[in-house]
RNA sequence: GCGCCUGUAGCUCAGCUGGAUAGAGCAACGGACUUCUAAUCCGUAGGCCGGGGGUUCGAAUCCCUCCAGGCGCGCCA
């Protein structure tokens, strides 16, 4: 019998007990777990019953629990206050439930919401004059989360990249090694490429502290630049390419992928012909300086003080664009290229305000998808000295900080390996894992609109709420499996009629709740959900191992039901931690 | 000045579409490995949920107001 039958066989019982006591079936009850399984397996709050009996609710429990007998679904019903407690025969609450996780196994929490609807997730939007820092960390692992959360909720997504290569700041670090550089590479540097470029960009900032004369140099040539200057754009190509190399090697250690590549330099001219017609349309107005402007509306954006309407520039007077004018253009391009329903664009909370000024414009140029588009802004990332903002020269590298991690990981692995049976290369795949796991867990762990402290100490701990506590307890259950299975025993035959003690519901409880937290994750852009729940499932697993024999149960039926249970909490957590972009591992 | 976000245990955060005694992790202290991995578990201690009003049978949650911090507010990205 699945959950929800056994809610509506509750539900049932209530309305034959109402019609008797009341003459009226009770309207607009729901089942939900009690805070505590102590007090039952499901309840039922009376609050919606007091205003039309025009009785208190816990009156009202008490009378309707007094006219639910027993029978083969509930054991017992209790009143307790204004709440009516039930409790299910473990065998009903188990049986069905668990065979169901266990066949979808990956997809188990997965739904069809979606209906097919086209996404685009953007994520991460690098600059190419430097490597990556923390606060791409976090961009990634959201962009990479969601993408996968989406999907799995029945959308087809394509993920994204905007990669700003071009623009004053990437003269800069090209200029830097044109001056100084004499020639040399990454490779005769033996440095990552990204972090090769960026020594070039940081050598301008000295160099132009003592040579005002650069600022002038790195103008020319952006000029040069943009007229397509055949050695300024072998230059740009050349450093970029290293770059480029550089990111990959990163993307492909964090998890990244993208399907789709966008550049600046092919998408900074975009947004003129769509402007044009704008202003053809008065959708966009022409100001008393010349620029073409866009007047936000009021309902949504209020009135300068002066009470005129606030505006955005989309336009210079000589016709150059500006940011926003570029991301209409690129707005557009994505929906015509992909045929997407929707977009989701994963940027810092810094941007709201041009999102929203985005959007209106995308609504009031006619597009009716502007309507599904979402700007899933997230906090700062802070370091103990500062804010994480590479202008002023306080970062996390990416890099230093996954190769730390891994390298944390790498010894506690080693200190579990005494007798050395574990060959390198499987110590620096599990290392990868954890390192890894552990970042993108930490950043994910909270709600995006929250603020991250990076404490460096915090960060790099295994233990707690964190990635690898939660790879350990599935390490755990694929050792029990592993183990049963070789001597002969699998989960045919349980009897789940043996389960039923308090730590078999909780987890049950949670492997019950999963679909539910996903959904919820998916409707708020909010990864966060997950991996609570996630850590929830871990722990209450760990509490149940440290407890109850799987193998050596009471009975080889009662083995067998738990192993049912925990082959189903496997399931649970590597499905969640999947969905937020860490995998697992079978042993730690 | 205006808009958005944040304020919950010593620290970092859940809970915010109103419901049973406000939860977790870390840190502190005390325990548990001859038995499926101790990267684990158990226990103790720790809260005027920023302040004040209001709505409600019921408020950390909704409304108003004040305080504190962050981000932003056309011709930067």
């Amino acid at each position: 019998m699945s959950i929800e039958s056994v809610k509506k066989h509750i539900l049932e019982r209530m309305a034959a007990a109402g019609r008797k006591a009341f003459g009226q079936a009770p309207e607009g009850l729901a089942v939900v777990f009690p805070p505590d399984l102590q007090l039952g397996h499901f309840a039922v709050g009376c609050f919606p019953l007091a205003k039309p009996l025009r009785k208190s609710p816990a009156e009202i429990a008490r009378t309707l629990a007094a006219g639910i007998a027993a029978d083969d679904v509930i054991q017992a019903v209790t009143a307790a206050g204004p709440y009516i407690n039930f409790t299910v025969h473990p065998k009903i609450l188990f049986e069905d439930t668990l065979a169901e996780i266990i066949s979808a196994g990956a997809s188990y929490g997965d739904s069809r919401a979606g209906e097919s609807r086209r996404v685009m997730v953007e994520y991460l939007s690098p600059n190419t004059n430097k490597p990556l820092h923390l606060g791409h960390l976090r961009n990634a692992a959201l962009g990479i989360s969601v993408a996968r959360l989406l999907a799995a909720t029945g959308h087809r997504v394509v993920k994204s990249i905007l990669i700003n290569d071009r623009g004053v700041h990437i003269c800069k670090s090209m200029l830097a090694w044109q001056r100084f550089g004499n020639g040399a590479t990454p490779q005769s540097a033996g440095m990552k490429g990204d972090h090769f470029v960026g020594t070039w960009y940081v050598r301008y900032a000295i160099e132009s502290e003592k040579d005002a004369a650069l600022e002038a140099r790195v103008q020319e040539m952006l000029k040069n630049w943009e007229a397509g200057d055949p050695a300024t754009l072998g230059l740009w190509k050349r450093m970029n390419q290293w770059v480029y190399d550089g990111f990959a090697a990163t993307y492909r250690r964090f998890g990244m992928d993208f399907d789709v590549f966008y550049y600046e330099s092919d998408t900074y001219k975009l947004g003129k012909d769509v402007i044009a017609e704008g202003l053809r349309k008065n959708v966009f107005a022409t100001d008393e300086r010349g620029n073409t402007v866009y007047h936000l509306p009021e309902a949504q954006f209020g009135l300068e003080k002066s009470g005129a309407p606030k505006k955005v520039t989309v336009l210079r007077p000589d016709g150059t664009s500006l940011y926003i004018s570029q991301d209409i253009g690129t707005a557009i391009l994505k929906v015509t290229q992909h045929g997407l329903d929707s977009s989701v664009y994963v940027v810092g909370s810094e941007q709201e305000h041009h999102f929203k000024c985005l959007f209106s414009m995308l609504g009031a140029l006619g597009y009716a998808w502007a309507a599904n588009c979402y700007h899933l802004s997230y906090g700062m990332v802070y370091l103990p000295e500062g804010k994480m903002k590479s202008r002023e020269g306080k970062v996390v590298d990416a890099d230093d900080l996954i190769a730390g991690m891994e390298e944390l990981a790498e010894v506690e692995i080693r200190k579990r390996d005494p007798e050395r049976r574990l060959s390198e290369e499987e110590i620096k795949r599990r290392a990868a894992v954890i390192g890894t796991g552990a970042i993108k867990y930490y950043l994910l762990r909270v709600r995006p609109a929250q603020s991250i402290n990076f404490d460096p100490a915090e960060s790099i701990s295994f233990d707690g709420f964190t990635g690898p506590y939660c790879q350990y307890a599935y390490a755990r259950i694929y050792g029990i499996l592993e183990k049963a299975g070789q001597r002969g025993l699998t989960d045919a035959d349980a009897d789940f009629a043996r389960l039923g003690n308090l730590e078999e519901l909780l987890l049950l409880k949670l492997l019950i709740q999963f679909p539910e937290e996903v959904a919820s994750a998916v409707a708020e852009y909010n990864p966060s959900r997950v991996a609570a729940h996630i850590f929830n499932t871990a722990k209450a697993f760990n509490q149940f191992y440290n407890k109850h024999a799987v193998i050596q149960a009471e009975s080889p039926a009662g083995a067998a039901a738990r192993l049912a249970l925990i082959k189903a909490t496997a399931a649970v957590l590597k499905r969640g931690l999947g969905l937020l972009g860490v995998d697992v591992l079978e042993n730690m």
